[in-house]
DNA sequence: CATGAATGAGTTTTCATTCAT
DNA sequence: TATGAATGAAAACTCATTCAT
């Protein structure tokens, strides 16, 4: 039972969060929204900075691992950087509050230092794809960052179009935006 | 000195509002940094929220002023996309905090009307441009909202990468981002 | 306890806007008062005018009951109006604070359309009184809406100088006001 | 000029005050009624409480000189009462604001001693009026403080009425209530 | 003299957090 | 363990008063 009202309580200020920001959400909204008392909060989470901490830091790991776990790694490039892309989309379907949740709390000055670090990893998982695609010349002769945060910016700026109703989110846009994507970091 | 007080506050609000957003920001911390009484404020807005709309209209419109007032669109369209993007980087490095602050914005639901309107605008204008190049044949047969997401994004991520020294902002690495960014788009 | 810190709210409320007025009084004396604290205050009442509206309701509500309910309206005039009048004077001697606070209060712009109703409803209970007076030819030929007018205002007049204790409370003086009152009115 | 400024300040805080209470009506409220700068209040009054206790007892003062100066106290007592009565009504036929505003703050603890001074005269002229009434065994044998109130009471719900629309202002409606009166205190 | 911009203390109101039940 | 009533610190905002012009 217990381990339901933590969950109901991260549902809910997740989406609030998401939606509001996390000084635009009050702790009260949060326990209306979950269903449970105002202090019931308290007895699974220090304060309001530790529960977002412990959103960020979930989804942002429950993310890397989507993307990245049990991936071959030997795969062809471009065979490896289209099944990265095809579970981004398939994480931001899945969970498309939680990647605005995300997106929304970047560098926020509340955020603690291990969910600093957990951002960091991520980012350098990419990185070292990109690294290695340009060891093998396959990508141009760029610093991997730009490409990271080329790749990652458009993927972004793709999802809150979707998620806005500027771009309909069908297989063939999806397939687009990835094409349109490795034509601008390939050699 | 009325207008030095008005422009000490607006000036105050927009780093403190792109720093830590609007709600994590109070009106007495934006007093202190603009060197006025918490009142002063109320003698040149009606509110807090009339400031940061106040804030927002001023640099939405001054973007869309830097990128495309007295631009020659007669001239081919890579040269356009040239221009545009120097001009956007041009304003970037001008007004750093002032992107942020506009990107931290987007859709906030304390922005009027007549902010969201501006917004509206200067996406249309992006719009048009990749419309006009879908029908020379010169960009790809996508939908130009894609396009101009894809392109918007991108600059939006290298500008973040830039403020947070994960890239640096030389001349290069623009033209390089430019480049590439006109690879994913064009035919 | 809930019942209790609303009803100690409610009595300093009251206490303080029949002294000082409505803005005269700050939420934070009612809360010093009540010995609650300031935000306790908007747990029950939405705002500082629901207070001093459900506080004018409320004895309103009282005096009228306290002076028409049960009333046998088939007793002889004479009869009947000093049964009013003893029922006015014992509502004021059981709660004169709250009868200062009604006549303070008559017409203050933050009263809502319930407040204005309720005070209405009372007046139109005298003119009936009254207007029954006048057919039997009892009381003068006169307007009943100007008796009305001339018994409360004597009541509310004499309950003042009691008050400010320019005049003794003694049943006699009750009695001979009472009587002077009727000889106003009467045939 | 100055006089003229003066005059305006009184005009509109005496309005104001009437309508609004002391503490709903700030400051900038009157300067902007009066058309001065907020400022220039202060140029002519301590502060805002010395601005009500002018006014007040200026026109505590006026109401007392417009009811008894030059009052023939040799006149048979009718006579005299229906010549006070008459001054009174005339001062709030003249002065109804005036009239709304004394009534109002009666007992403002904000009031100095000056003010509440000239309240205690005025009453002890129409307390002497009774007093010598009663020597003469015209009224009744009742304290002349209560009738004092009596008449006062009556007269302040009269012209309430007659602000509020709820009685018409007619002479007959005035020489009525006179004559109520009388009744009411005579022997 | 007259002003109104400027101010900070004070107002109403909100909200993260605590704690008695 | 769960609650939500209670709180006071802090938020947004107002206003009497001052003072440079």
């Amino acid at each position: 039972m217990s381990k339901d009202k933590r969950q109901a309580i991260l549902d809910a200020a997740l989406e609030l969060f998401a939606d509001r920001g996390f000084h635009g959400t009050s702790v009260a909204l949060i326990a209306q929204k979950a269903q449970v008392g105002a202090g019931t909060i308290y007895r699974y989470f220090a304060d309001k900075e530790a529960l977002v901490n412990v959103l960020f830091q979930r989804w942002k790991q429950a993310m890397g691992e989507a993307v990245l776990s049990g991936m071959d790694r030997s795969l062809p490039p471009r065979k490896l950087f289209h099944e990265i892309w095809r579970r981004l989309i398939e994480f931001s379907r899945k969970y498309p509050k939680q990647l605005m949740f995300l997106e929304f709390h970047h560098h926020a000055p509340y955020l603690d230092e291990e969910s600093r670090m957990l951002e960091r990893q991520l980012k350098e998982e990419f990185h070292e794809f990109f690294e290695m695609c340009r060891r093998q010349e396959i990508t141009k002769e760029a610093p991997p960052d730009i490409l990271v945060a080329l790749v990652t910016g458009v993927f972004i700026s793709l999802e809150k179009a979707f998620i806005n109703a500027e771009i309909e989110p069908t297989p063939e846009n999806e397939a687009l935006v990835e094409e349109l994507c490795w034509e601008a970091v390939r050699r």
